[in-house]
DNA sequence: GATGAATGAGTATTCATTCAT
DNA sequence: TATGAATGAATACTCATTCAT
């Protein structure tokens, strides 16, 4: 499958011309890819044993490491790849927006949709474990969303008088928690609800239109 | 020392009248709290061993044994009196305040000052390790603001329009990041600019005075 | 090839009358032996996995097993070869010569001459891992070494106080230490200096003419 | 013990004013080693492991942590250990000899006696698996044989004919078949016809007295 | 109470071997 | 015949926890 769901990816072709044993290695490598993420998103690095990711694949543990070199190798894949979707997803949705207004409104509608399409991978990229790659996917969230404020001052549309360092931490803290708070089952408040409220959030620090 | 480390802890005291033995007991004691604290916070609770906290503290291994029943039973010992002192701190500063404006700068003081002042504790408290303590403490945090934040709605501070449930995850996970964040050496920006912008990214949800 | 590279081999012949498939096994077969070769010689037996055999041979890895049974089937019948053509060359030399000390002269001519042509089959032939093979090449290579002490003894050509069972187990010892340093990379001394001193460390013991 | 079996090791003293614990530990060792002793010369180093070894000397498996940080450094310590007192006991001996003929004589006794007695440590010393410390130990020995050769020769006791290098691997390949040849039970000669035996080849070499 | 040696279950990883294609 | 994905037993090594001293 790689871990991506498009209809264009190879696996699933109608005509798939790879050999049975191709086809058959990569199905492999989805169910542990898919393990992956089921127990990642429960458990964390740390608290999932590869033995965990090869029974939950119903394959022997040594299979494992025909797919993938050890563990941190598979989590970095599942990290590396729900990364590129997530910014993926923020990028087209912002690209038109003019105005700061109406980028924040289309990003958190990008993140909440995001989440809401891919539990489980929102809470592996954004539950912060000792050292792991989603760390490194927030800062450079963090960063991003630094300079596009640094650039609202300038243009006037923020005031300058809230410091663009912390906000860019206080808006990624923001997401964090409330997007794993909101992916759980049930969840506590509408999509619509949670989108307004996010986007009102940051916009009452815009100047009133 | 018991983890606080204010005057009227027993040990402090200049007329102590427990027993030598009773003591020394109580010495071994806070010195495997202070390592745990010490690497808690430096590698987190998977990636320290008992060995690690017993060489820190000067014991044998066998000794933390004495002391506490397990890994998780020191950790949970750190995180509650790290929680009980944080939690008093903050309701010790919001009692004076009437109003909501007051209330929200005065706690954001209450949280900077505990942070600059114990960068250890609010790195054990506020780190998210699957399925630690921290969490719980978190979860109540949130659970009082959102109280807050009704109260606020319907004495018409603060705009109906804005979900309380949403709005206090959001603080807690702004509060969350912003804080670790800022613990860093060197911290990235002053105590007076952290505080004023957390104050502002708040008080710009109420009404105008 | 098998391991001879005698024209008599049947893969050999220009007028190979098998079927095509059968060529093409007898191929396979032959790459593995090669790979099997080369491996043994750098590495030992137990540094050598079938796996390395197989990518070495250009083959699959389920492949060595239609040719050998395992891993110390293919070992065994590299010895055993190298065995026979060493064991065949010496006897061939030795043949004709009616004189002890001719006989031992070109005793050493012929290992040398092996050690030479066939390093990586010398080294696996000399090597003792633990158990293997070519130990029992060696302890063969003694016994035939003692009888022909004995009889040299028997005709008044050899002294009768050296014992004919601890120089047998010398010589063996000598030519398998000698000739291992010796097909290194560079060779330590000429091949006629090599083959002068062992023929003298031998001779020295003799009567003399 | 400490491989060594000499009488003025701590832990043979009558008066051990160590812990009881310390003497436990140093005994764990202790059997540790010995059990390393006897499986590394049945076996060798790759036909054990660290749970045989455990087993044999009768501690759980993960005990053997707590005294070798792992196999090979338990196989690094037997060996260099008989490597030493190999050294020490050939250098003892021929310290004193001023001719070569008295040096060989009892050079070939002392080799010959620390064989009758630590068979299993020769074994472990001359039984050449492929990058094992052993080696070492017999390359050194191949130097400084060909050294006194060389010396030999030029004080014309030597025939300038013989290779000092060839003959210095010769005789050490000698030492190490015949030797691991003896220790096996039954001894397949007496101690004296050994050394007998084994002096005669060499003086063979030299002018007669 | 303190020590620290010992335990043994847990986890990662390798590799000879099998078998469906 | 050849392929190569899969198997699972073997092995190394760690670490929370116990207990005799």
């Amino acid at each position: 499958m790689s871990v991506t769901t498009q209809a264009e990816t190879p696996s699933d072709r109608g005509s798939d011309r790879r050999s049975a044993g191709a086809r058959s290695r990569e199905a492999t490598r989805d169910r542990l890819l898919t393990s992956g993420i089921r127990l990642f998103a429960k458990d964390g690095l740390n608290g999932v044993t590869t033995h965990d990711i090869a029974r939950e694949a119903g394959v022997a543990a040594g299979t494992f490491y025909l797919h993938f070199s050890d563990k941190n190798a598979l989590f970095h894949e599942i990290a590396v790849d729900a990364e590129e979707r997530l910014r993926h997803r923020v990028e087209q949705a912002t690209s038109d927006a003019t105005r700061l207004r109406d980028a924040i409104h289309v990003q958190v509608e990008a993140l909440v949709g995001f989440a809401a399409e891919n539990r489980e991978l929102l809470r592996i990229l954004f539950s912060a474990e000792a050292g792991h790659e989603g760390s490194e996917f927030l800062d450079s969230f963090s960063r991003s969303i630094a300079e596009g404020r640094r650039q609202a001052i300038e243009t006037g549309e923020m005031p300058a008088e809230i410091d663009a360092g912390v906000v860019s931490q206080a808006l990624v803290g923001m997401f964090v928690r409330v997007l794993l708070w909101w992916v759980q089952e049930p969840e506590p408040v509408s999509r619509e609800t949670l989108i307004d409220t996010l986007t009102r959030i940051q916009l009452s620090g815009t100047h009133p239109e």
